[in-house]
DNA sequence: CTCGATGGTCAAGCTGCTTGACCATATAGT
DNA sequence: ACTATATGGTCAAGCAGCTTGACCATCGAG
């Protein structure tokens, strides 16, 4: 593969991923959460399950400790999450999704969805499993990072 | 599909598109061009083929033109381009990409095709350039955006 | 029961973007 | 030809989100 196709393929790559976070962020505002950025949706994804400390947020997003206890005063502020004292560890905070932030966790996901749905109707379902799965197989793991 | 594999299919992609940006700003890097931000890449893919004017190019990036000669200020500072007045208009200039400018822009497509070659290894080459049509046939028109 | 390591916050500063104002040139209307 | 409006570009100020640096509280190994 030539390197100029390889360039294609990544802007191809870029530019759909773009154009996702765009439709998730304007889907979750449409569904009536107001000031939120695409930023996040990342913290929400660490949040979700069991709730996470800052340390371990900002490990997740890859920017320091500040910032990631920065994202969560905006988050409580906004009442997507709280701080609770941590049940194991007097030094630290478990941040954990209020009703609001798990609200808005599945508004996130139903705009997920119907972006993917759209693709469904260009590639074919299989294909966009398929695809899925491919992205799984060549997804890096370590923090997140934003894409640009 | 569910709600919740779209939301999986969504963050695999961003992962993939997260990791991808960052290998090839470090593999830009590692060849010698110092300086350079994943941003600089998309002013590069539109200021290749022929030049563009300052209003262009923050269409292209979705920004405002102020921020879109923030930008290529600083380019023309690092040596990666110029600005020349426009053949056909007396107001605007084209800005052009300098020898250094070309050998960067060099530099990405390799960083990427290298990138894209690991994924030939999971993946299997076919599956690889089935991956990139795909990518195309569902890429979004219009403004490229960040991916949060 | 010290003492280095770790979780967290406060404060200050920087960078990249925005908005607002403005000038120069192009283009359409009369 | 002449004004009026639109367009390309820059200057300036402000803001948001991140960084670095300093610091305190608590943990855990010796």
């Amino acid at each position: 593969m030539q390197n100029s196709e390889a360039m294609a393929l990544s802007a191809a790559l870029l530019a759909v991923a773009g154009g996702l976070t765009q439709r998730i962020n304007e889907g979750v505002i449409a569904r009536g959460f107001e000031g939120v950025r695409p930023a996040h949706g990342f913290a929400f994804a660490r949040l979700a399950p069991d709730g996470a400390t800052v340390t371990d947020l900002a490990a997740h997003l890859g920017v320091t400790k500040q910032a990631a206890s920065q994202l969560v005063d905006e988050m409580v502020r906004k009442g997507y999450a709280e701080r609770r004292p941590h049940p194991e560890d007097a030094r630290a905070r478990l941040v954990v999704l209020t009703g609001r932030g798990w609200a808005c966790t599945r508004a996130a996901e139903e705009a997920a969805a119907e972006a993917v749905r759209e693709w469904g109707d260009v590639l074919g379902e299989r294909e966009v499993r398929a695809l899925g799965e491919q992205l799984l197989r060549i997804a890096p793991r370590g923090p997140i990072r934003p894409a640009w």
